[in-house]
Formats: structure tokens, sequence, C-alpha cells
DNA sequence: GTAAAAATACCACTAAAGTAGTAGCTTGCT
DNA sequence: AGCAAGCTACTACTTTAGTGGTATTTTTAC
């Protein structure tokens, strides 16, 4: 078996130090590049040409998956898997909907990880654990919360966001330059789509699905 | 100079692994245990006596501010330096008012962390540079909404939740066996003490200031 | 034991929020 | 061209939310 070349981005520089260490343990693993931001991602992927990127999901800017989406689009087929202290339900189905060779958990034991990472350097599909209700859940379909997510149109986002800030539909118009009434029908569809009852629970929907548009 | 002995609690392995690496580069700190728990780190520190305890904020059971007032109850006198992700204000004040010696976010740099590590032990109270205009905030009395939490009765904590998952007034009253309009008291003066405008402002805030009560 | 704070409850009122239905206009897709 | 989807706007209506004030009972604190 080679040496599977792997870059770390993660914008906790200690986080990388922990998983660089934990990686140079092993024969068959080399960290060839770091990155601290999504950004900075993309601007070493090519030089880099990495087997492997261990992508962390919380990142400030450029999120792990934007960057996911983003590796995508420049054609890079190395393999990613996610990394993340969320089981957040949205961003695992997200991820995977993006193209994730993995999801792993940054709370897992240090030998679990490394176990995952040689799984997913042979083109497997791995998964924490605790993430399998969540796939088992969407496979039966009742999760219609991810799928509608990016069903929310532009506009809908825009007063979501606006929402969690405490504005009332009155104020969101100002904002927007369109009236009470058309943020009213926004609310509504909004809510209907998210299958909420109030925009109190919208609101902390947004937070906890960290729709950041 | 003599060696310092550092106690590491944080619930992800591959944090500790990092920052235990981190640590051993230098002659005079050295980590002589480490604790996956608020609990287990209560359990431990008889045994250890270290002479710093790094102590993550978010941590799943007891939270990193628990820990730190049970270990002070426990009358341990080992430097606390608080490690976390969160800038959140409340937090820090809330660390430094249950007697942290520092408060350091995970996304520094390594030599900074280290260098605040020795100035903690030092006696010095250290605190990463982007929470200083947090404190000074403080230090101006605007900053009314700490003091303020725990100005907030059980019973309002209680509907602060309720709303939190998108409950009416009249739903809260029926959860609580209170009538609606005892509910609207609450909400009143809950509202007024934390000087928000909606509910939906005070269910962001409760969720972004983690109300777990 | 008294005073203060908390919790309960009610009324009356205003202001928002949410529902339902209609409709004109624009943009993108086929 | 035609159709669907999104954005806009309106009316009319019901339901919640939020404000102000008063008042009783229970806890808590000193």
């Amino acid at each position: 078996m080679n040496i599977a070349s792997i870059m770390l981005v993660d914008d906790h520089p200690l986080l990388r130090k922990g998983l660089a260490q934990l990686i140079s343990l092993e024969d068959h693993l080399d960290v060839i590049c770091e990155a601290s931001s999504g950004e900075e991602a993309l601007q070493l992927v090519k030089g880099c040409r990495p087997d492997l990127i261990l992508l962390d999901l919380e990142m400030k800017g450029m999120n792990g998956l934007d960057t996911l989406s983003a590796l995508r689009n420049l054609n890079i087929k190395s393999k990613v898997v996610m990394l993340t202290v969320s089981d957040n339900e949205t961003d695992v189905l997200q991820a995977i909907k993006l193209g994730a060779d993995g999801y792993l958990l940054k709370d897992s034991e240090p030998e679990d990880i490394i176990d995952q990472l040689y799984k997913a350097l042979s083109g497997e599909l791995v998964l924490a654990p605790s993430l399998n209700r969540i796939i088992a859940r969407s496979i039966q379909g009742s999760t219609n919360i991810p799928s509608i997510f990016n069903q929310l149109t532009k506009r809908e986002m825009e007063v979501l966001k606006l929402i969690t800030q405490g504005g009332s539909n009155k104020t969101i118009g100002n904002i927007l330059s369109i009236t009470e009434a058309t943020v009213k029908v926004h609310v509504k569809s909004l809510l209907k789509k998210l299958n909420l009852r109030s925009r109190v629970e919208a609101a902390v929907w947004a937070i906890e699905n960290k729709v950041t548009l």
C-alpha cells in the first residue's frame, strides 16, 4: 500500500496539530499541507494534490459545506472527509449530497478516526456511528426538512434571517423595501415549507441549522 | 523555574492530543493527566494536583462553567484556564466571576496559547486579545446582560425555555398549569430584564446564551 | 415577624402575527 | 409562445403578542 497524502483544513491550529500528530504516527498516512480556512484550502489544493482532504465544517468565513462544493466545482477528485462537532441532520445530508466521502465527529476516538480515514481512502463512504440513525431516517423519507431547505427562495431566506434578528414584519419590509403584506406572504410560505407554526420556531430552526445567507 | 503540571479537560480526544503534543514541546510544562468530561475531571483532580487546569467550556454533560464552580467548591487551588471556541460575552464574564485565571480561544495560535499558559501560571489573568473589548464594555457597566442573566427567576427561565420551543403563551400556560395571562406577565418581565423587544429576540438570546435550565 | 420579591390572576387595550384568497408582473425554462 | 415559479401587493379576517395597571397569595430574605 502506498502512502496516502492528506490535507488538513481547520481554522483551529490546535486541532490541526492534534490531527497532524495523530496521522504522523501512521506509516501509510502523511499530512502534506494544512489550511486554516476554506479560502486558503482552495488556493492550496492545486499545488498539493492530496489524496484526502479532512475538512472542518464550522469555520469562519467560508464554511465547510461551501468549501466542499467549491472544491468539487474545481474538479478536485480528492476524497473529502468532513470533520465536525455537530451531528446536525441537515449538515450531514447536505455534505453527502455535495459529494463528501465521509462525515466524522470530532469527539470520536482518535483510533476510530484513523480507521475511518483508511476506509475513506479505499473508496468507502464513512460515517460516524452516531449518524447512522440520521441517515436511516432520511432514507425512510421522513426527513422532509433538508430537501426543503434548498427550496427556500432567496427572498424567503432573507426574511428568515431578519426574523432571527428579531425584526417584525414591518421592519423587515422596510429593510427589504417591500410592504409588510409581502413580508407576510414570504413568512407564510416559509413556514409552510419548513412545516413550522410560528416565526419563533422559524428563528430557532434557522439558528440551529445555521442559516447564514 | 520548576516544571508546571497541567491537567487537560476536553471531551474531544483530538484536541487533547493537540494540546498535549503542543505542551510536550515545552520544557517547563508537563501534562500529567487528562479528563474527557467535567465529571471525570472532578474525580481526577485530587490524585493529580495539577498546577494548572485547561478546561474546555463546551462539553457534554457538565459544561466548563459547572466544572469550574465545582472545582472551586472542592477548594482546588490550581490555576484554571478556560479554553473555548466561543467569545460569548456571558460565558466570559461568568467564567471570570467564577474565578477562572484565564479565558483563551481555540483558534488562537499555538504559541500564543503557550505564552498565555505561562502567564497564567505566574498569577496573571490572561484573556484572548479578542475578548478585550467585551471586558471593556463590561467594566463600563454597559453590560447589563450578564448580571441580569442570573436575575431571571426560575419561572421566567422555564417560560423562556418553552418560548424557544415555539410555544404560544397559551400552550406554555397549559404546560406550566398557569393561565395565559400569567405567562404574559412572565414574558413581559423577562423581556424587560433582558432588554429585548419580542419573544423571537428572547428565543434567539436564549439559544445563543445556551439557556439550558 | 416583617418587608421584599416572586408567582399567580384579571381586565382592557393596541399592535403584531398569521391565514385565505386574489392578482399583476417578471424571469427562466422548454 | 407558453407555463411555472418567484416576487410583489392588496383585502379581510382571526388569533397571538405585548403593554399597563391592579391585586392576592406564597416565598424568600433579613
